[in-house]
RNA sequence: GUCCCUCUCGUCUAGUGGUUAGGACAACGGGUUUUCAUCCCGUCAACGCGAGUUCGAUCCUCGCGGGGGAUGCCA
C-alpha cells in the first residue's frame, strides 16, 4: 500500500515553526517511503480566514523547498484540495449520520450554550461541555425550533458507554472511556460549514490518507475521529502524533522558567519573520526538524535532500521540545559560511538596498566585500550593521586611530607608510593576500605589531572602533572615498602630534 | 475540576539490565588573531523522587511529583 500523507493547515494566520514542522515531517515521511504528500486547506473557518494566509501558506512552502504531490493549484485525482470547495459534500455526509442515528441537529443558541458553560464554571460541576440538550428532541420540539428560524448544528451522538481505543504509532494504544469524550462536538456549523472534525475524517478518507501525522495536541480527539470513522464504515488510518514544539520564558520578575506551547511571546515564530530576518531556509528546516526528531544523536547537518531519505518514524521523540532560538542562530551561521561569495551577496544584496547602504550596480564590490562578513554573519540583516561605515563618521577621534601602547606620532608614522604602499596597490589592482603580506613585512620594518599598522588604517577607513576588516571594507567603498579618509585621518594624527 | 500525554546536562538529544552516561548549542576559561568575529583547546553540567523485580537498575513494574495538552458553531 502507498503512503499517502498530508498537510492540512487552516489559513488563518502565518505559517508558523510548529505547523512547519508538522509539513516537513509529513512531507519526509512520504519522500522517504516513495509515498505522496498531499497539500489540503482547511479553510472552514470563515471568521478567521484570509488569502494573505493563504498566500503565506505557498510562499513559506515554496521558499522551505517542499513540493506537494496533490493539492491546490497542482490538482490531483482527489480534488478540490480546498475545504470550502467541497462544502456540498459535508453537509452530505452529516446528513447520512443523522440519517443513521449517529447525529443529530442541535438547537442550541450560542447564548445558551455561554450559559452553560458559566454555570458549569461556577458550579465547579463535574459536568463540562454541552449538555447534550437536543439529542432526543421529539419531532414536535423540532418542528417548534424549525418555525422559530432557528439554524440548527448538527452534533455527533458519542456513546456514553463503553470505551474508544486507537492506535498510535509512537504511543502505542490509547483509551479513553467514552463518557471523558468531549460531549456531542459540532460536525456541522449554522453556516454550513464543517468543524475540523468532520471535514478532516471526510477528506483523509476520501484523499486515501494512510498515515496521520499531527501535533500532540489532537490526541484527546483521537477516539472522536474514530468513532467517526467508525460510524461511516471506514478503517481507521494509522496515527502518528508528533510531540508538541514549546517556548521558553523567563518571568523577569520571579525568575521562573515557563514552558508553552510556542508562541509570539516566546519570539519570532512565523517562518515569514524568519525569512526578513535573514533566516537561510536550509538553516532553519535543518534546526527544525531536530526538535522532537533525530538521526543518531551525533549528525545534526542534513540537507532537505538527506532528510527525505533518511527520515524514519522510529526516532521520533515522544515528550515536546523547546525551539531553541540560539541554536538556530548557530545552525544560520554554519550555512552562511557554506555560501559562496556570489551567492552570499546576492542573499545580502536585498538588506543593504534597503537599509539604503547599496545600489543593485555595486553588486562587484559587494562579491568583493563578501569575505570580510561571512564568518561575522549570523543573520544576513546583521551585514546591514556591518556596513555601518558606508556613511561617512566624521572627523576620527584621535584615540580611536592610535591603538594602545602606541602614540600619535608612531600612528602617524605607520599610517602614512600604510598609504604610500595602500593606494598604489589599490591602484595596481592587487589582491588581499598580497597587501596583507606587505602590510605585515612593513610593521615589521618598523619594529611595531601587526596591529600597529592594520588598526590605523581600518579606523581611518570606517571611523569605526568595530567593523570588517580594513581590506574589505576599502573594496566596497569607492575607491576616492577610501584614499579621502585616510588622509584626513593623516591629518588628525598631524595636528594631535604638533600639539605634544 | 476531569481526561490524556510526557520525564537523561540550562536547551536539543544519544544510549544501555553491568558505560568514565556520548554529542551539539548555550555558559565559563584559555590560545591564535588586526577591532569585532571566526578558528582551536579546555571546564562546568543530566538519568525527578520513592518503593518493587534483580546479583545488579538510568533502563523493567507500581506509586508520587514536575511539565505539557485537551476540555469551542478554532484548527
Amino acid at each position: 500500500m502507498q503512503v499517502r500523507v498530508r498537510y492540512a493547515p487552516s489559513p488563518t494566520g502565518l505559517q508558523h515553526i510548529g505547523g512547519v514542522r508538522t509539513a516537513l515531517f509529513n512531507y519526509f515521511f512520504a519522500r522517504a517511503n516513495g509515498g505522496k504528500f498531499i497539500l489540503r486547506v482547511e479553510d472552514t473557518d470563515r471568521e478567521r480566514y484570509s488569502t494573505e494566509s493563504l498566500q503565506d501558506l505557498y510562499d513559506t512552502l515554496e521558499w522551505l523547498g517542499i513540493k506537494w504531490d496533490e493539492g491546490p493549484v497542482i490538482g490531483g485525482s482527489c480534488g478540490p484540495y480546498v475545504q470550502s470547495e467541497r462544502f456540498e459534500l459535508y453537509r452530505e455526509y452529516a446528513q447520512k449520520l443523522v440519517d443513521m442515528g449517529k447525529a443529530y441537529y442541535c438547537y442550541c443558541t450560542p447564548q445558551r450554550l455561554e450559559e452553560l458553560r458559566k454555570k458549569q464554571e461556577e458550579e465547579k460541576s463535574s459536568e463540562q461541555g454541552y449538555d447534550r440538550h437536543c439529542r432526543n428532541l421529539t419531532p414536535e420540539q423540532r418542528a417548534e425550533y424549525e418555525k422559530q428560524g432557528i439554524k440548527p448544528v448538527i452534533r455527533l451522538k458519542v456513546p456514553t458507554e463503553g470505551s474508544t481505543t486507537f492506535h498510535d504509532i509512537l504511543m502505542g494504544d490509547i483509551t479513553r472511556e467514552n463518557k471523558d469524550i468531549s460531549p456531542d462536538p459540532v460536525l456541522l456549523k449554522s453556516d454550513g460549514f464543517p468543524t475540523y472534525h468532520l471535514a478532516n475524517v471526510i477528506d483523509d478518507h476520501l484523499m486515501g490518507v494512510t498515515h496521520i501525522m499531527r501535533a500532540q495536541e489532537w490526541i484527546p480527539s483521537g477516539p472522536l475521529h474514530v468513532i467517526l470513522y467508525e460510524a461511516f464504515g471506514w478503517e481507521v488510518p494509522q496515527y502518528c502524533h508528533l510531540p508538541m514544539v514549546m517556548g521558553k520564558e523567563t518571568d523577569p520578575v520571579t525568575g521562573e522558567v515557563h514552558f508553552a506551547k510556542l508562541s509570539k511571546r516566546h519570539g519570532s515564530t512565523s517562518v515569514r519573520d524568519f525569512r526578513k530576518k535573514g533566516y537561510l531556509p536550509e538553516a532553519l528546516l535543518n534546526y527544525v526538524s531536530l526538535v522532537g526528531w533525530s538521526y543518531d544523536g551525533d549528525r545534526e547537518f542534513f540537507t532537505r535532500e538527506e532528510l527525505e531519505n533518511v527520515f524514519c518514524l522510529e526516532k521520533i521523540n515522544k515528550a515536546p521540545g523547546v525551539f531553541d532560538y540560539q541554536k538556530l542562530d548557530w545552525f544560520n551561521g554554519q550555512y552562511i559560511r557554506k555560501k559562496t561569495d556570489d551567492e552570499l551577496a546576492d542573499l545580502l544584496m536585498p538588506y543593504l538596498c534597503e537599509a539604503g547602504l547599496l545600489k543593485e550596480t555595486d553588486r562587484d564590490r559587494l562579491v568583493a566585500f563578501v569575505p570580510g562578513v561571512r564568518e561575522r554573519l549570523v543573520l544576513l540583516s546583521d551585514a546591514v550593521g556591518m556596513c555601518a561605515f558606508l556613511k561617512d563618521q566624521g572627523e576620527p577621534a584621535p584615540e580611536l586611530l592610535i591603538p594602545k601602547k602606541m602614540d600619535a606620532a608612531g600612528t602617524l608614522e605607520s599610517l602614512k607608510a600604510v598609504y604610500g604602499y595602500i593606494r598604489p596597490a589599490l591602484e595596481k589592482g592587487a589582491s588581499d593576500d598580497e597587501m596583507q603580506n606587505s602590510l605585515c613585512e612593513l610593521a615589521q620594518k618598523l619594529g611595531i605589531k601587526n596591529a600597529g599598522v592594520f588598526n590605523p588604517l581600518r579606523t581611518a577607513v570606517t571611523g569605526l572602533a568595530v567593523s570588517p576588516p580594513p581590506f574589505s571594507c576599502m573594496r566596497l567603498l569607492d575607491r576616492a572615498e577610501v584614499f579621502r579618509r585616510i588622509e584626513r585621518a593623516i591629518k588628525v594624527l598631524e595636528s594631535c602630534s604638533k600639539e605634544r
